[in-house]
DNA sequence: CAGAATCCATTCGGATACTG
DNA sequence: CAGTATCCGAATGGATTCTG
């Protein structure tokens, strides 16, 4: 998305410290930092083939159409799969992909290690 | 942000299952979800103490304002140090703090693992 | 049930210019 | 060098309404 190529930005002072670039990532990243997308990720692999409600009860109160953004961005991003069951009434499941599921493993220690800060945290401390 | 607090949320059909719950995410992964912060976080835990136009190049053309901001933001929440020596020309270093060496930990495998992808994506792929 | 469509307030992030 | 200040377009996410 717009980033200037780097060509031109080996700094000549590079120290032989391992540095990595970051520059490119941007794809991957930028669908993980939509709102709920995460934690959307880590629901339905907790809770394994998940139907649209079950992903939305798991959230306070996001709005069908936030989520339904999220989810099919991360349908067509290839880390949920969707299964529609021609039912009455209708029935849908979402769940990982084989992508998804490495996503997965790599996300629930973030989101895990986030609850325990929020349980150790003490409301109406931050200025704000 | 304006999640409606679950007090009432313990759903009586509640399978034993091993549902978490993933509503009072709120915190953490709300600063993590803003342009490039998990890259930040990953970048000055890769290049140790970093200085403002370190880690300005390590991504390819983020606005001074832009990273300024998450910038701020991580420091205010705890994941980033900021050391500002005051000298000529003024230099001013960022680090992890406790906790964020704690989220870098778990960051890392998402952003290695997110090159990978990039890297083996062919270009123009996909239908947008 | 599982969304799609529409509308809208808010926020976000980039560009630009300026400062200690 | 390391930002801050300001402005503004774009994108996001929520509420609401409607549908197969």
């Amino acid at each position: 998305m717009g980033e200037t190529p780097d060509t031109s930005t080996d700094a000549p002072n590079s120290q032989n410290r391992e540095i990595v670039c970051y520059c490119p990532l941007g794809g991957v990243m930028d669908i993980l930092s939509r709102r709920y997308a995460m934690q959307v990720i880590c629901v339905v692999g907790a809770i394994g083939p998940a139907r649209y409600s079950e992903i939305e009860d798991a959230f306070g109160g996001v709005s069908s159409s936030t989520l339904s953004t999220r989810l099919d961005e991360l349908v067509e991003a290839g880390y949920l799969s969707r299964e529609q069951y021609a039912e009455i009434p209708p029935r849908v499941e979402y769940d990982l992909t084989a992508s998804g599921e490495q996503l997965c493993q790599r996300l629930d220690p973030i989101l895990e290690w986030a609850e325990e800060q929020e349980a150790g945290r003490v409301p109406g401390e931050d200025g704000t």
